[in-house]
RNA sequence: GGCCCGGUAGUUCAGCUGGUUAGAACGCCGCCCUGUCACGGCGGAGGUCGUGGGUUCGAGUCCCAUCCGGGUCGCCA
C-alpha cells in the first residue's frame, strides 16, 4: 500500500482539464481496461470520471501497479493531460486523458457485493445493508448533493429575509397527542422520560414570545409511526416562525422561497402567486386535502340527477344526507376492463366504501352496473352531466360525504396511475386554505382539533366557537406539490384568554392543560405579538425535486418499513447494566 | 395489527403438470491482446434454492409455520 506523500490533489475527476497541464487526481477505480501493452483506468469521484492511461513501454513500474488495480481501489494519480486519440463523446471529460507517471494505491478493496453502477437493479435490501457502497453510485450522490443545495438555498433565502437560525432541544417534554413520541429514558430521574420532538412547534412559538421575530431551523423531527415511501420516522423540516404577521404574510414568504429554490437549484421558473383552493373546494373537486392537480378527472356530484331514480343504493345514500358522486376516466374503457373494475371495487371496499358502481362505455350501448334500475333516459342524463363519451369509464360511489369524497379521491389517483396520465415533469404547487378547525371524532364523541390546538380560528368564525364548532375554520394553510403535502402551517393563538377557550372547546380540563402545556399558556400571559409559521418537509421536497419515488433515495441513511436501519441493525437490545442504570425492565418478548 | 407482492450462484433472473449432475447474463479468478471506453478472445471457479417442519419413492417446485424486504390500509393532532 502506498501513501500520498508528496502528492496533493489539484483537480476533481469531473473537471474539464486542459491538455498539457500536469494534474493530480484521487478517487475510486471505476473500471480497468487492460489491453495488454496499454491500460485504461476510469477513475471516479463525486464530480465525475476521468480516464487514466498507462503505457508499458513508458514506465514499467507504474504500468505494473496499474495492472494490479481492481474495481473500487482508492488511488491517486499524477500525470500530464493529453488529448485522446479517440474521443468519447458520452462523458464530459471524454476528449482528454491523464497520462500517469505517479500512481499510488492508497487502499485496496474487496469486490463489492453488487456492482457500483448508475443503473442498478440490485435488491434495495442488499444496497441498504451496504449503504456506504450504494452511496458511491452517482444517482444517489447527486440526490444527496441536491438535498444539500436545497438546505443551503433555504438558509440563504431566510437569512436574507431577516430570519435567525436557532436550535431547539432534541430532548423535550412528551405530549402524548397526535403521533406517538419516541421516548428517551432519564438516568437521573428514573421512571421519567424525555421525548424526541415531533416538531419544534412549542419552542418556536416561545421564541416568538421572546421577541426573536423571525426564526428558522432545519429541524430534525421524530414520529414513532409506521413508514411509507414518503414517510420516515425521522425527517427534516425547514421550520420557520414569524411575528407581526397574518396568513398572507407567511404564504408570501413561503412562495418566495419556493420560487427562489426552484430557480436556483433546478433552473425552473415557478409562477407566483401559487394557486389556492379552500379545503372545502379541494375535497369537493378532488376528494383530497392534498390534490394532485397535474391531471383532471375531477369529481362530479350527480345527487340531484339520481335522487328520484329507482336505484336504492343511490337514493338511500342521498336520503341519509350523503351524496352520489362520480369520476369520469376519459378513454379508459380499454384499460379498465370488467376485471380491472372488479379490482377497483375490491380496493374501494378496502378503504371504507360499500361498493363501486360503473358505466363502461365501450360499445354503442354503455355497459352499466346499475342499468336495470335506471328509468327511461336516466342513464343518458347522467352520462351527459359528467361529460362522458364513448370510450370512457364512469365510476360512481354513493355514501355519506365522508366516504364518497375520500374514496373517489383515492380512486382518482389510482386510476390516473393505471392510465399513466400524470405528467412527471410538472411541478404543480397549490395552497390549501381555510381548514375546518374541528374534526368530529365518532369514537370519542367530541370535537378534536384538526390542526393543533394553538391554531388561530379565522376572525369571522370566533363567534361560533361555543355554539357551532362545524362553522369554525382555521387560519391554517398547507402547501401541496404534485399531490404530496409539503408544508403545513398556521397563525397561532397569541391571546391567553382565547387559548383557554380553545382548550375548553376541545374538552381539555384545567388539569390537562396545566400538565401538557402549562409552561406555554403561562408564557402567553406575558404578551406575544401575532405570529405564525410553517414547516416545509425538506425530505419530500428533495424527493420530488430529484424525481425520486421514495424518501430513501434522498436520505443518506434511511430506515426501512419496520423502522430499523439495515446497515447498523438498529434498534438493538442493550445490555442489562445499561437498563439497570435507567431503572428499566424489558417485559416485551425479545426479538 | 390487516391485506397484497417478492426471497434460486457475488448480482439480476430462468427453472413446465414434482423426476438425471439446478441454467443464462453480468460480476469474479487465470491466460492473451498497445487506443479501449458496455473493450475483445480463450479457459475456470462459484449454489444450505430465506429458515424450520410436513406430504412423497423423489421437493427449488406441493402444504403448514416462520424470518426478511417492498407496497398499502389502519396510524401519521
Amino acid at each position: 500500500m502506498d501513501t500520498m506523500k508528496g502528492l496533493k490533489r489539484t483537480h476533481y475527476c469531473g473537471e474539464v482539464l486542459t491538455a498539457g497541464e500536469t494534474v493530480t487526481v484521487g478517487g475510486y477505480v471505476d473500471t480497468v481496461r487492460d489491453k495488454g501493452g496499454i491500460i485504461f483506468i476510469v477513475l471516479r469521484d463525486r464530480t465525475g470520471v476521468v480516464q487514466l492511461t498507462f503505457n508499458e513501454t513508458t514506465d514499467k513500474e507504474v504500468f505494473e501497479k496499474a495492472s494490479s488495480c481492481h474495481s473500487e481501489y482508492v488511488v491517486m494519480a499524477k500525470g500530464e493531460v493529453r488529448p485522446r486519440e479517440s474521443v468519447n463523446d458520452k462523458i464530459p471529460t471524454g476528449h482528454v486523458e491523464i497520462f500517469v507517471d505517479d500512481l499510488r494505491i492508497l487502499a485496496k478493496a474487496q469486490t463489492p457485493p453488487f456492482e457500483i453502477v448508475d443503473n442498478t437493479n440490485t435488491n434495495e435490501e442488499l444496497r441498504l445493508k451496504y449503504r456506504y457502497l450504494d452511496l458511491r453510485r452517482k444517482p444517489l450522490q447527486d440526490n444527496i448533493i441536491m438535498r444539500s443545495k436545497i438546505a443551503k438555498t433555504a438558509r440563504d433565502y431566510f437569512y436574507e429575509n431577516g430570519f435567525i437560525e436557532i436550535e431547539t432541544p432534541m430532548m423535550i417534554k412528551s405530549t402524548p397527542e397526535g403521533a406517538r413520541d419516541y421516548l428517551v429514558p432519564s438516568r437521573v430521574h428514573q421512571g421519567k422520560f424525555y421525548a424526541l420532538p415531533q416538531s419544534p412547534q412549542i419552542y418556536k412559538q416561545l421564541l416568538m414570545v421572546s421577541g426573536f421575530d423571525r426564526y428558522i431551523q432545519l429541524a430534525r423531527c421524530f414520529r414513532d409511526e409506521d413508514l411509507r415511501a414518503d414517510r420516515q420516522p425521522e425527517f427534516t423540516q425547514i421550520d420557520l416562525e414569524m411575528s407581526f404577521v397574518d396568513v398572507e404574510d407567511i404564504m408570501e414568504m413561503g412562495e418566495g422561497f419556493i420560487k427562489r429554490l426552484f430557480n436556483d437549484v433546478l433552473n425552473v421558473e415557478i409562477p407566483t402567486p401559487l394557486p389556492r383552493l379552500t379545503y372545502t373546494e379541494a375535497m369537493n373537486r378532488f376528494g383530497s386535502d392534498k390534490p394532485d392537480t397535474r391531471f383532471g378527472m375531477e369529481i362530479t356530484d350527480i345527487s340531484e340527477i339520481v335522487k328520484g331514480c329507482g336505484f336504492g343504493v343511490f337514493t338511500s345514500a342521498i336520503e341519509a344526507g350523503g351524496s352520489v358522486r362520480v369520476i369520469t376516466a376519459k378513454n379508459a374503457a380499454g384499460t379498465l376492463t370488467r376485471k380491472e373494475i372488479d379490482k377497483l371495487t375490491e380496493y374501494v371496499r378496502g378503504i371504507g366504501a360499500k361498493g363501486l358502481a360503473y358505466v363502461r362505455w365501450v360499445e354503442d350501448v354503455p355497459s352499466c352496473s346499475f342499468a336495470k334500475f335506471m328509468g327511461e333516459g336516466e342513464l343518458e342524463k347522467i352520462l351527459s352531466a359528467v361529460g362522458a363519451e364513448k370510450g370512457d369509464v364512469v365510476l360512481v360511489v354513493a355514501d355519506k360525504n365522508s366516504v364518497t369524497l375520500p374514496t373517489l379521491g383515492a380512486l382518482r389517483l389510482k386510476v390516473a396511475k393505471q392510465l399513466d396520465i400524470i405528467p412527471a415533469e410538472k411541478f404543480n404547487f397549490l395552497w390549501i386554505t381555510e381548514f375546518p378547525f374541528f374534526e368530529y371524532n365518532e369514537e370519542t364523541n367530541h370535537w378534536d382539533a384538526m390542526h393543533h390546538p394553538f391554531t388561530m380560528p379565522m376572525d369571522e368564525c370566533l363567534q361560533y366557537l361555543d355554539t357551532a364548532p362545524e362553522k369554525v375554520f382555521a387560519k391554517a394553510y398547507d402547501l401541496v406539490l404534485n399531490g404530496t403535502e409539503l408544508s403545513s402551517g398556521s397563525i397561532r393563538i397569541n391571546d391567553y384568554e382565547l387559548q383557554q377557550k380553545m382548550f375548553k372547546a376541545l374538552g381539555l380540563t384545567d388539569e390537562e392543560i396545566e400538565a401538557k402545556f402549562g409552561f406555554l399558556v403561562e408564557a402567553y400571559k406575558y404578551g406575544a405579538a401575532p405570529h405564525g409559521g410553517m414547516g416545509i418537509g425538506l425530505d419530500r421536497l428533495a424527493m420530488i425535486m430529484c424525481g425520486a419515488d421514495s424518501l430513501r433515495d434522498v436520505t443518506a441513511f434511511p430506515k426501512v418499513q419496520n423502522a430499523s436501519e439495515l446497515m447498523s441493525a438498529c434498534p438493538s437490545p442493550v445490555d442489562k447494566d445499561s437498563l439497570d442504570v435507567l431503572g428499566i425492565a424489558v417485559t416485551a418478548k425479545e426479538e
